[in-house]
DNA sequence: GTCTATAACTTGATAGAC
DNA sequence: GTCTATCAAGTTATAGAC
């Protein structure tokens, strides 16, 4: 095997890495050639269109993860119950320090351009969002939650981010049964 | 009146704009100073510290603004559930284009020096923070809601992020009732 | 209070050798 | 596939004139 996808994942992940710590506009390409361990110069050989490349390519590798973390934890899940636990556990997972990663990605969409929003938003709604409108909308079919699906899902998301691994039942419980005292 | 506070103020919005638009890193001074008319060493005048301090001026003024705002809202509504919806609709009024104001400053924290980290961190909690966390302590007190107070902050603040002015009832019946058929 | 001028440096990006 | 060398343009920040 070469050296050439060796690299190339390095490139990323230092892109990665940077990227959640500091967003789009913070990121250096001189800083993450060093981390690597190569010349500036060389990542434009790996990502010819340089910055907004290499975000594309790191925003749709994120994506495609998520998705398949997604699908595992509607899969194991055997409750609706259950399946809302381990989506809480996927979004902890992701939750870096300050800012999540997916939040990194979802803000740099304003400062690229036009095609690469387009791809980067339209994969977003189709691999990670989806999955949790169509679980929504099953749901709501099958009597456990009442509500527009597509409601549901941004609530539930947003409740999800402020979760951590400790309280993701109690977070779980709070969508379904309320605060209110009982 | 000199016009000494205005530019200042003018600074300040300019600075604010890119801010929300960009986050820290993204925010150029030389154009925050084309903005507002001015060449970019006057901005050094009003602002010795340069861009940490601009930050911390627009951070503190946000915080500041936000805290009579929740104030206001708690003092307009009757009901507790009155009140959780003047909160909400303040969170919305935050909420920008794609990342609210209070995210791209709580973000920047970790970019700043540690006096500044202190000085924002600490007035935002309690400023912001504290006030919601009294009103959920008093709620569990009177019996409107069971649960640690924190824990429900956290929630129906990230909750209220994802609401929009056309759902905010729809929310607060959320959180305190839960999605559940009934 | 605002200006011109400038220092010192970093940015993204490219050309061309090996 | 990586390098050296270089580019134009950007950045924060300061000194000193008016």
């Amino acid at each position: 095997m070469s050296t050439d996808t060796d690299t190339r994942a390095q490139i990323m992940d230092a892109f990665g890495e940077q990227f959640s710590a500091t967003g789009y506009p913070g990121i250096s390409l001189l800083e993450v050639a060093r981390t690597v361990g190569i010349r500036k110069p060389s990542i434009y050989h790996h990502f010819p269109g340089g910055k907004e490349d290499l975000y594309t390519a790191v925003a749709v590798r994120f994506i495609e993860t998520t998705h398949e973390r997604i699908t595992e934890a509607l899969a194991e899940g055997e409750t609706f119950e259950d399946r809302l636990k381990a989506l809480v556990r996927v979004s902890v997972e992701h939750t870096g320090a300050t800012v999540s990663f997916e939040q990194r990605v979802y803000d740099a969409l304003d400062l690229v351009s036009d095609e690469t929003r387009e791809r980067v938003s339209g994969l977003y709604v189709g691999q990670v969002l989806d999955p949790v409108v169509t679980l929504f909308t099953e749901a709501v079919e099958d009597g456990h939650v009442e509500g527009d699906p597509h409601f549901l899902t941004n609530a539930f998301l947003h409740l999800a981010r402020g979760a951590s691994l400790e309280n993701a039942g109690a977070t779980v419980d709070l969508f379904l049964n309320g605060a209110r005292a009982r």
